[in-house]
DNA sequence: CCGTGTGAAGCTGTTCACAGCT
DNA sequence: AGCTGTGAACAGCTTCACACGG
């Protein structure tokens, strides 16, 4: 219920908070087939998760469970929607009208449970003014500093060529936003004011490819 | 050359993996800027990253620098493709033709540097014999195990709903492919025999909302 | 008893610092 | 001299195992 605000949110780790995200798909599930109750081991045996995890995961955050007994799906549920922020709308900007950000702006998990994209932008000329799949239309780059400011964005998604990602990141921060998803494999110089995370969607293909050559035999657990 | 050691290629992190893959573009974009030789420190400061390791992250795999003066662009990308098995082509299956999965289907990079998309099926009748951007035609995931034995795939990406991942997953597996990329939100129940690499792209947003919540929390508290 | 919450142990990943090679 | 390659120190993450409270 109360959060333990002697610990530093700094100080949890990126790994416990993509786990939160993963315990909060579970409890859905759970919740949908009308579990009203679960300890962390059948959480754990359920979706191939590690017991013990899951229980210190939590105590960052809280005493959420009853000893005895376990936990109550849906307050449990609440708890991480609120501990992850869930609860507000998230006001999302993608940059990058290519095939993947067109792709991301109609994409359902970036337009729901809190998320919503206000706008995709493009420096191609050709590009500003068409209408994309979602309904959303292509409006310039030029106007990001305008855009963000108007719309209040929250979060920024890089989806330009690696070329332009450091600028695109540069004007998003100098913008006022303060979280940015960059999907161009680019290494940008990352401002301490903003909170950067890089997804490259290739390494993954190419993690899989190191296995298929070198692995005769190797774990599939991801 | 010759990789020097011995050590069980279990043994090797796939953080050190990802990196390699960094190192790549890095290097290919030394390269095409004439550079020819670079030491891990420049390598470092260039593309903010750690000399150190560089240096061991590239010693699992054999001594491919010079003391005193660095390593050689060139060849130390050879290397790296190699060590990631990037000489030959992985053929890439995509079942799942909804929004991610036809953005992926076309997106550059999956159809290049050794990948290579060769199929996208979907179970929707609707779906199936339409062209998707890009030129392939969508095929019936009931003729998923005579694609996968026809055209050699190496790779299986999952871009269904997560309630029909783990028998996606699984008819991958029962058909020979020993890596595959899941995106669908779904705790699988890995093969051993196959590679399982999860992709949850809604999580990275929910990260950067972790984030954002504790921001606005700390400028409340002062 | 039972399952949570949690110190402690064990393990993995990163960084340091320097011996050794060019 | 300069930079790599690497053992050793350090830091961070996971798992264990049990005291504690329901």
């Amino acid at each position: 219920m109360s959060f333990k605000r002697y610990i530093p949110v700094e100080s949890i780790s990126e790994l416990t908070i993509n786990r939160l995200s993963v315990y909060l798909r579970c409890l859905q599930q759970l919740e949908q087939e009308g579990t009203t109750t679960v300890s962390s081991q059948e959480l754990a045996d359920r979706f191939h998760l590690n017991s013990a995890q899951i229980r210190k995961d939590l105590a960052y955050f809280g005493e959420f469970g009853i000893r005895g007994v376990g936990y109550n799906v849906t307050q449990l549920r609440e708890h991480l929607v609120n501990i992850l922020g869930l609860h507000e709308e998230r006001r999302v900007l993608v940059v990058g009208a290519g095939n993947l950000g067109t792709a991301l702006s109609h994409f359902s998990g970036f337009n729901t449970g809190g998320f919503r994209i206000v706008a995709i932008l493009d420096s191609d000329p050709h590009k500003v003014g068409k209408r994309v799949p979602g309904g959303l239309v292509v409006e310039s780059v030029s106007d990001l500093p305008r855009i963000v400011k108007d719309r209040k964005v929250h979060i920024g998604v890089i989806t330009v060529p690696a070329s332009s990602a450091q600028k695109v990141y540069d004007d998003l921060v100098n913008g006022g936003v303060q979280a940015v998803l960059n999907f161009a494999p680019a290494q940008l110089k990352g401002h301490p004011e903003a909170k950067l995370k890089n997804v490259d969607l290739k390494i993954n293909l190419e993690l899989l490819s190191f296995f298929l050559t070198h692995a005769a035999r190797m774990a599939a657990i991801g």
